[in-house]
DNA sequence: ATGGCCTTGGCTCAAGGA
């Protein structure tokens, strides 16, 4: 079985990339990151032609998630109520997170608010925001064993994941705080990052910037990642980048990463 | 040096991304 995530950097603009690389991959769950359409105007009807069916949590303009399973999922779960309740409504107001699940597996999908800059707001509200991801992770971990989180995470979880982790205490993605929020969030919990079952070095990446050529001079992040519950992980057979996409007539500034189970 | 570039909305510039 095929999994993959995948920040498409809005879902209608980049929809004839999505759909090749869907054809081509064949993955059987694909996980999508800022969609940035509202559930009305998702292009359903393109991934059902494919083959797919679509678990969608979007809304305009900004973040959205979405899931494409090549089987029927179940139980689909939107944002972090579902799991945690009233609670935490505000913290869904931003279309982040959507779960479901399929064979035996449960999936959950997430796009990490990026923090803009570190002490700001927005930087504040990131490191809330893991905080709830852990609660949500702990119980949906106690339901559902065999877990697969995968995402936009925003975090380069070590020096190796950055082309040139110099000053990054002062970058956003890159400070001791992100890091030890995930950390807790996931990796305390048990779920490993598959990527680095198979591949320990650094120099490879999941997002280029836009700007400064980026991509063609390889400075990148590895930010998208694939985290897997102990059997599951044991379990994994590859996990890799496929940077073929980023190379693409007007790509996203991410490529996919994709795991096999 | 501290920006570069891309997407959306609908304001042809501003905000957000990373």
């Amino acid at each position: 079985m095929k999994i993959a995530t995948w920040n498409v950097n809005s879902i209608r603009t980049r929809l004839e990339h999505i759909t090749t690389w869907l054809q081509a991959s064949q993955v059987d769950v694909l996980c999508l990151q800022e969609t940035k359409v509202p559930d009305d105007k998702f292009p359903l009807q393109v991934f059902t032609d494919l083959g797919y069916h679509a678990a969608i949590s979007g809304q305009k303009s900004y973040n959205g998630v979405a899931i494409l399973s090549k089987l029927p999922p179940q139980q689909i779960d939107i944002g972090f109520t579902a799991i945690l309740g009233t609670e935490v409504i505000p913290w869904d107001q931003q279309k982040r997170v959507l779960s479901l699940a399929v064979n035996d597996l449960r999936i959950v999908n997430l796009y990490v608010p990026n923090g803009s800059a570190v002490g700001s707001e927005k930087y504040i509200y990131k490191l809330g925001w893991l905080k709830v991801l852990g609660t949500y992770l702990a119980t949906v971990l106690k339901q559902f064993p065999h877990l697969v989180v995968c995402g936009d995470f925003n975090v380069a979880p070590q020096d190796i994941d950055i082309h040139d982790p110099t000053g990054r205490e002062k970058e956003v993605m890159a400070t001791d705080a992100e890091r030890l929020a995930l950390q807790a969030a996931i990796t305390d919990l048990g779920l490993a990052d598959a990527f680095r079952k198979f591949t320990p070095e650094g120099g490879h990446f999941s997002w280029w910037d836009y700007r400064a050529a980026a991509f063609r001079r390889n400075l990148g992040w590895r930010i998208d990642h694939i985290y897997l519950s102990p059997m599951l992980y044991s379990r994994a057979i590859a996990c890799f980048i496929d940077k073929e996409p980023r190379t693409w007539e007007q790509p996203s500034d991410h490529t996919p990463v994709i795991v096999e189970l």
